[in-house]
DNA sequence: ACCTAAAATGGTTACGTAGTCATTTTGTTC
DNA sequence: GAACAAAATGACTACGTAACCATTTTAGGT
């Protein structure tokens, strides 16, 4: 390993000038600093992060907790995180956690001192908060959010779910599955509530056995899947509280000889690039905005470690219904 | 901050008893151990990885350049490479290079030091190789190879695309076209020759207005697309050299109206698990281990990091067809 | 109680960088 | 060419850890 001390010695200066070369060029003359740059170029020189970092206090360094990419939603978020913030020259651990593996996931978090966290699995009342806001790094949670957070963007979940129970209602389904996660996690808990406020408003009464609370697993949803299929009323009509949900359980229909939407209608949550497909065509809801949640949890993010910045950043989008092809009129 | 030096003073010993009872705990007596637990929970330590790094010389870090996540391909392998890599207490530094953002993304992944790099975005003949070996970090590159590439894990490309194409053959298509990407990359040269090879072996002639050799974004696959419904003889069958690309030509045609398989057949490369979704049930050729090239990759990189290990790692998996309900007989 | 080896602990240093302050060199003015 | 300010460079130190070597404490055997 050559360190600028070889450098140093090599053009015949001292560490400090070549400290200055790298990172204040004008510091120093012209002859110097071609002195010097020759030397880091025959040498293959290379500034060690470790140390400017230990020095500096700040790793250029961004840690991203988020959710499987077996779940299309988090593909579009990790993309668009990892692409904005190596342009904005941060590096990003990516940790994919199954909420299980997540105190490991925090401990590598906090050992290895990063400028700030974005995360997405958290649950409303999330023990992990704590330690969050006592570490004193930056963090902002996108999509989920925690009872007390600060800093989240999420889109607006109960009018997200209430545009999608309306949406069917209107096209004349009267018995709608409802398919979600635990209700611990704001996302499902919204999405949940609003499901059940446009059948309020419709004065329609949600059957209990209409609802399936899962893991969101392949399993699960499958178990959910029989259960539908054994209902005294089959449903004709699924509302998914995610898209990756929707996707899953139109697997499940089709595989059994169902044909969408003909057969059974299916609604999703959250516009996720693939629902795009025209083999997929998923109608769903999503932000009406072009700007996916990652991305706005990332901009947001890297303006508060840069400004240091204590502002609460609390973004909640607007939705609107994505019309395609898997939920027509019953 | 908190340092080691601050739990020393707190607990009443040295900082080297400290770093001891982190590192060696069976160096320290039981009740230096709990004096010292106590502190450092107390004063709620945690040690800075950057400093460790400085003096360790190791960061516990590996840098994953990736392709795009709009690629399935490396949705799979992304998840088994971060998932590995950290439950074997490493992090990982995701970037996902689109061919032009590369040079900044090397420079971010020498200055950081990092342990390892595992990448796929690499040409035949990249001038990009020589700074690697250069720079004396392990490296494995995955799917892709440059033409003197020490590590690699690779699948038999030259197979994959002769199965590919005979298996069309047999199902009597006469019109076949093949859609992939530059022959400057290591999968679509090999993928490309086995093409050619099942035509060589049924002794039919490939006409050169049936190959598309795009940049495989979505535009110019358009294009291609454009230019096959411009055939005086329109293809019965497409032979894209990876599921991305499959998938994508999928899309055209259906929302052009036509049917798959019914109007036109297609296959692809690399079984992706996206391929298996029942909407979309993608013919493919994979890998035939259930063990995936990113899995394969991360595996070897790491046993290379532990064990310093000069063996070069050489690896070619067999494929075989998997098929689904996008390829027919005409 | 005494000696000795082993166990436990402490003092000091290196890692490679950037920041601080001191010193030297350069250039300008009269 | 003397005086002085400004520009350029250098010497030294901190960052927080683990490694290395030195010292003290403990335990076991006589």
């Amino acid at each position: 390993m050559v360190s600028s001390k070889d450098v140093a010695k090599y053009a015949g200066v001292s560490q400090t000038t070549v400290s200055r070369v790298l990172n204040t060029p004008h510091l120093v003359k012209g002859p110097t600093y071609k002195k010097v740059m020759a030397a880091i170029d025959d040498l293959n020189y290379i500034p060690d992060g470790n140390a400017r970092s230990l020095v500096q206090k700040k790793t250029d360094t961004i840690a991203l907790v988020s959710g499987p990419l077996y779940n299309p939603f988090f593909v579009d978020t990790t993309t668009s995180i990892v692409n904005y913030a190596n342009k904005n020259g941060f590096k990003i651990n990516v940790h994919f956690s199954n909420d299980e593996n997540l105190s490991e996931t925090y401990n590598s978090i906090f050992e290895n001192k990063v400028d700030g966290i974005i995360l997405s699995s958290i649950l409303l009342e999330d023990p992990i908060f704590d330690k969050l806001e006592k570490s004193g790094i930056p963090f902002i949670t996108y999509n989920r959010k925690h009872k007390s957070n600060k800093n989240f963007v999420e889109m607006d979940n109960e009018q997200a779910g209430f545009l999608a129970a309306d949406y069917l209602l209107s096209l004349k389904h009267e018995t709608i599955c409802w398919v979600g996660g635990p209700l611990e996690i704001s996302t499902f808990k919204g999405r949940y509530n609003g499901f059940l406020k446009a059948f309020q408003k419709k004065a329609v009464a949600v059957k209990q056995e209409q609802v399936f609370i899962t893991d969101t697993s392949k399993d699960e949803l499958y178990q959910a899947f029989l259960k539908m299929e054994k209902l005294p009323e089959k449903p004709t009509a699924i509302h998914a509280a995610t898209d990756a949900i929707a996707i899953q359980m139109m697997d499940f229909y089709i595989s059994a000889g169902y044909r969408v939407p003909e057969d059974i209608s299916i609604i999703g949550i959250d516009n996720v690039e693939m629902s795009q497909h025209a083999s997929i065509s998923l109608t769903t809801v999503g932000i009406s905005s072009p700007i996916g949640l990652g991305q706005l949890a990332i901009e947001n993010l890297i303006k508060m470690i840069q400004e240091k910045n204590k502002a609460c950043i609390q973004i909640t989008e607007s939705v609107r219904i994505f019309e395609r092809k898997t939920s027509v009129e019953k």
